[in-house]
DNA sequence: CTTTTCTCCTGTATGC
DNA sequence: TGCATACAGGAGAAAA
């Protein structure tokens, strides 16, 4: 479940491996990898042909490469992983993955970059560039809390302002980028926030301790190559990172919590599952009419 | 406008 | 063994 420092992960992959290199060609196979770019794929493999790719960036779990076309102009190769997607640096001539979607050649016959994806939740698209090299496509995307225009403040006070779950919160992209169901869990356990509590509830140096927490939880996770439990997801070379060792909270279900003792429990929250510790993170009181 | 629910997808695990 | 069902869940459309 490739979260913020996931996608860090194959960004860097993409800075080491791809940029500075040519884009001699694109294959793209059926529709729905390129669904989000509505001139269709062909369409996109036709634009980036023969482009110079620039730069590797990522805001929150969108990530895109800067291509400049020799007449100088700038787009975006806007990737999302979803839930399985994979960028994949490989050999040309290396067997193809049954989840291939997309090829990219590059000019000096070099490797080749892939474009693998089980569950097709995620894709690609092309997208203009703002001044700052954000693609326009994700402009309604909040900062993530590892990017220097990160403004916790304005964030808190935009949570206080929310009558509805802070785990809901949390997973609002136009809230604050980068936090997946892993993460926020991880970080409400380190916060010992119950993920149903509301925002309005919390005071103002709580939100911004949940936050802190978050970014805390997403470094030292990238600082262990991310988190895997299987082979879904991976560096740009295959490899699955070992932050799944350090998980407190999430997936921990029946495990003694960390700080008390107390077995992890696992909630339904959003048609999910919400791990937390029942002591630690106490479950608001109920509330509804007439109380 | 804000907030919540639904839908997309397929491999793996579990139940009868 | 075989078949049905649950689950994983990010993001955007649709609904409330």
């Amino acid at each position: 479940m490739p979260e913020l420092p996931e996608v860090e992960v194959v960004r860097r992959g993409l800075a080491g491996h791809v940029v500075g290199r040519i884009i001699e060609s694109a294959e793209l196979r059926g529709a729905r990898v390129a669904r989000r770019h509505l001139p269709g794929p062909a369409d996109l493999a036709a634009r980036i042909a023969g482009t110079h790719v620039e730069s590797a960036r990522r805001r929150g779990k969108y990530l895109w490469l800067v291509l400049a076309s020799p007449d100088g102009e700038r787009q975006a190769l806007l990737a999302h992983l979803g839930m399985s997607g994979q960028l994949l640096v490989e050999e040309p001539g290396a067997p193809d993955e049954k989840h291939l979607h997309a090829r990219f050649l590059f000019a000096d016959g070099g490797t080749e970059l892939r474009f693998v994806d089980q569950r097709t939740f995620g894709g690609l698209a092309l997208s203009e560039l703002t001044d700052e090299l954000v693609p326009d496509a994700i402009a309604h995307i909040a900062a993530d809390p590892l990017e220097p225009a990160f403004d916790q403040a304005l964030v808190v006070r935009r949570m206080k302002a929310r009558d509805s779950a802070v785990k809901r919160a949390l997973l609002d992209q136009t809230l604050v980028s980068g936090v997946g169901n892993i993460y926020a869990d991880e970080a409400l356990w380190r916060a010992q926030i119950h993920g149903e509590r509301l925002c309005s509830a919390l005071t103002r140096p709580a939100l911004s301790r949940l936050l802190d927490h978050a970014r805390d939880v997403m470094l030292e996770a990238l600082g262990q190559g991310g988190t895997s439990f299987d082979a879904l997801y991976v560096n740009v070379n295959g490899a699955s990172g070992y932050f799944d060792r350090s998980l407190h909270a999430y997936g921990q279900e029946g495990r003694p919590c960390a700080r008390c003792g107390t077995l992890i429990r696992r909630e339904a929250f959003m048609n999910r599952s919400s791990y937390s510790c029942p002591r630690c993170q106490p479950r608001p009181r109920a509330r509804g009419a007439g109380n």
